[in-house]
DNA sequence: GTCTATATGGCGATAGAC
DNA sequence: GTCTATCGCCATATAGAC
């Protein structure tokens, strides 16, 4: 899925002796951001390259020098989220209530980038289709996300912060799918759904977030 | 389950004298059933009037005779859906627990027709866009379903089942959410999520389900 | 690196014969 | 009621000039 070959290309850029790829990271950073709304507000098959390159201010067929294919643009525009998700939630972290709080914070934070929820939420929602482009891409996703928080929530249950009855992986699903269909609502209507409340209150149903 | 037998539909109001349109119903039913796959699989945006005219053996032009237009079609389709679901789940009963239950019940019935799950999940997420077609028929559908859902927990506080500090409303919109955030997962990998049994799992936490 | 121009094909919808 | 034929538009992608 990534293009990144090289290990450090993401913050400097100025350092690659071959290669063009450093000098043009800019406009390729532009171009999936322009992505990222056109596919978010249209999906990834009603989006066209079209829409996103007028965004941009670019042509169509300068867009794609920059990513040969529309869907070598949709991976660059999935990894571009991970990075900025993955540094919001500490999900390896085996203090389990910083990561069950992480989630709440970034529900909250979610609030403040409608697009990127919109790009997740109609994306997961098209790519369930066995031959979208980003299918394995998200089947990998939910499985190793909920994976961890099982690993979160078994942990709770260690600490005896996990209420009683309740399994771990029945937990991460819930936590999970809570999240998703929140999403939806808030999306469909902002004022009468808070994302971030509701999903901390689910947790502090089955779980002592304040301990530890 | 013929329309014949509609005096007025809500959304496709048509009086036309009974000969041709009786005779035709049929056939609109089998369009509807196969715009119902192709919309699932592909989105609304995605899927093609080529696509559903070939599934059920008609040209384009000949499948626009019963449906006016690619929106129209989607209405249908819509409307279908909602007449079957409406008759799994007594949503407006006064009997809270029967509606709670019925909501499993739909959630084990879902499970059997994959095809409609995809079409509410892949639909409702590409409408939350404010210019899509069925925008409005998801935003008033999501308000009425969630208040029916907390007018049912309400009845739950009264009847003392529910579980203490857990306001209504809240619960419902959770409700929604999971089963929402549910299918996505269940659409993604079938074999590892049992949708009913995670919605029973959360509702047995906030409520006793067994009474009454 | 970006452009114009174009190839190639799918789309929704219409017109009119039968 | 269903068809063939066609229109006009938009899509992704390529070729080659600058």
């Amino acid at each position: 899925m990534s293009e990144t070959t090289a290990k450090k290309t993401t913050t400097t850029g100025r350092n690659k002796p071959r290669g063009s790829y450093a000098k043009s990271s800019s406009k390729r950073a532009a171009i999936m951001e322009a992505a990222l709304a056109v596919f978010a507000k249209d999906g990834y098959r009603g989006g066209s390259l079209r829409d996103v390159a007028m965004n941009v201010g670019m042509s169509e067929a300068g867009l794609l020098h920059h990513f040969p294919s529309k869907t070598a643009l949709l991976a660059g525009v999935l990894d571009l989220r991970d990075q900025r998700s993955l540094e919001m939630v500490p999900l390896d972290s085996d203090r389990a209530h910083d990561t069950l709080r992480g989630l709440v914070a970034l529900a909250r934070y979610n609030a403040s980038v409608p697009g990127v929820v919109e790009l997740y939420c109609t994306l997961s929602a098209e790519a369930t289709s066995a031959d979208h482009p980003a299918h394995a891409y998200f089947v990998e996703r939910y499985a190793s996300t909920i994976e961890k928080i099982t690993h979160a929530f078994a942990l709770c249950a260690k600490l005896g912060t996990l209420r009683g009855g309740v399994r771990p992986d029945g937990a991460a699903r819930a936590t999970v799918a809570l999240m998703d269909g929140l999403q939806v609502q808030w999306l469909l209507d902002r004022d009468s759904v808070d994302m971030a409340e509701d999903l901390e209150s689910f947790l502090r149903e089955i779980v002592d977030l304040d301990a530890a």
